[in-house]
DNA sequence: ATTTAATGTGTCAAAACTACACAATAAAGA
DNA sequence: TCTTTATTGTGTAGTTTTGACACATTAAAT
């Protein structure tokens, strides 16, 4: 950024990621630190004149994660008029961070495409900040630092859509490393529903979507019984998506 | 609209809704016809600078319908960067419906944010054209006319959205009348899922949830036996709602 | 070898769902 | 007025799914 040709952006219009990822049990989302603010924010961009909105999402991720073909779904836009103030842009511009040209663009009023992306944690080993921030960072859903502008309710909304989709997108396939045990995609049921699910049930009803497989090998080195390892059967799995699993209309 | 001070709206931004009402057993939506065009669209306009998007879109169907306190969801922004082209401005200019100023306006390329509606049918006793439409008429689901634009897919996103909600908001309650039989909700839910339902099952399922009332008055003036009439317990189907009807997990 | 804490598996009762059939009735037609 | 017709109200039996449990197994740590 900076020194942004203004005539080639979408006037008005920005990006924002939720980046969830899924880590030692815990469900966490990447942000960036704002140069030389407290706050943090969620990665976001803004959008090309000839780019799709969505194009632009990708290039974000693309961005922060070094990642390509991440699961990438828009929830909202938000567009409440008094969303984006300016004074983190007159924080920018007085420590230098953006020239007035580019301050002007700040001060707009912005509507943002909120987007939420699924990546698997471990294959973000460096997660990169922008031009305007000075640290990216991994934070678990519970203990999250302040957030500038209305990222919390961003991020809130994403949590809910997440839920939402829960049945009908692929959240496991997209969270988990190609293997995993059945405690562990509990875990990551149970962190994105805010609440603790009986073991027993949980497999018998995941076995019972018959989207997984159980490779034969076992997680070793935990300090107990060695776990399986299962695997999506990526067909299977799509297909009952379809439908919604364990959907009851 | 024609002689916008252009400086007041938003630049590339605007909203499109698609209002369901439910009739006769069947959804419909309502649509414009394009001044000078076979093609239809759905009801939409631009957004205030100092305006909330949401404010812009209840000001559309308050335009359209003439009622305010309407059931509306934003479910999306459409952003792919060929969606708008500048054909139906070309001709809305050729006909003598935009000045060359507006032209210009309506020749930048748009984001549009997706709301859908549920209105009570009986409600809108007179649909509005705006402007630069020469109708504006109820169209069934099954037989709808050619759209311009994208307006199609934001039509079907629409459905998708109604149906991935139909457990977690008022549906039944934004559609129908205040009484209302069981045939008609079970039409109702027909209609929105796409597929028939057993009549006793889907009774003894909905009676379940408690959040129906028996009024104790029949619907008269059928051909054959007359049905009870029912009505929603607010409270409680909001409660219920709230972890979503039949819900899973 | 023992301890520890997690994993794998099974069972029983309750609830929900599916697939049905038959009685009641409001209006229309004979 | 009586019969016909199509729709609504209601119930039940068999099956499936769910919820709430307990106990055996095992990998590492002591």
């Amino acid at each position: 950024m900076a020194k942004l040709p203004l005539a080639d952006w979408h006037p008005g219009l920005s990006v924002d990621c939720v980046i969830f990822g899924f880590h030692n049990g815990a469900l966490k989302v990447l942000l960036l630190q704002m140069q030389g603010m407290d706050k943090w924010a969620l990665p976001g961009g803004f959008v090309r004149k000839a780019e799709d909105v969505d194009e632009a999402a990708v290039r974000v991720l693309e961005e922060r994660t070094g990642l390509k073909e991440i699961f990438l779904e828009q929830y909202r836009l938000f567009g409440q008029a008094g969303r984006s103030t300016t004074e983190h842009a007159r924080v920018l511009h007085q420590n230098g961070w953006l020239d007035e040209e580019d301050l002007a663009w700040f001060q707009q009023r912005f509507v943002s495409a909120g987007y939420y992306a699924l990546v698997e944690y471990s294959k973000v080993s460096a997660p990169r900040a922008d031009y305007f921030s000075s640290a990216c960072e991994w934070w678990p859903l519970e203990r999250l630092p302040d957030l500038m502008l209305d990222h919390s309710s961003l991020l809130d909304a994403a949590l809910a859509a997440l839920r939402l989709h829960l049945n009908h997108k692929p959240v496991g396939l997209s969270l988990l490393p190609e293997q995993f045990t059945m405690p562990e995609l509990q875990q990551l049921y149970e962190a994105i529903l805010g609440k603790s699910l009986d073991r027993r049930n949980f497999q018998r009803r995941m076995l019972g979507y018959g989207i997984l497989c159980r490779t034969g090998e076992r997680r070793r080195g935990g300090a107990h019984k060695a776990p399986w390892l299962y695997e999506f059967e990526e067909e299977a799995y799509e297909q009952a998506l379809q439908s919604g699993l364990g959907s009851t209309w």
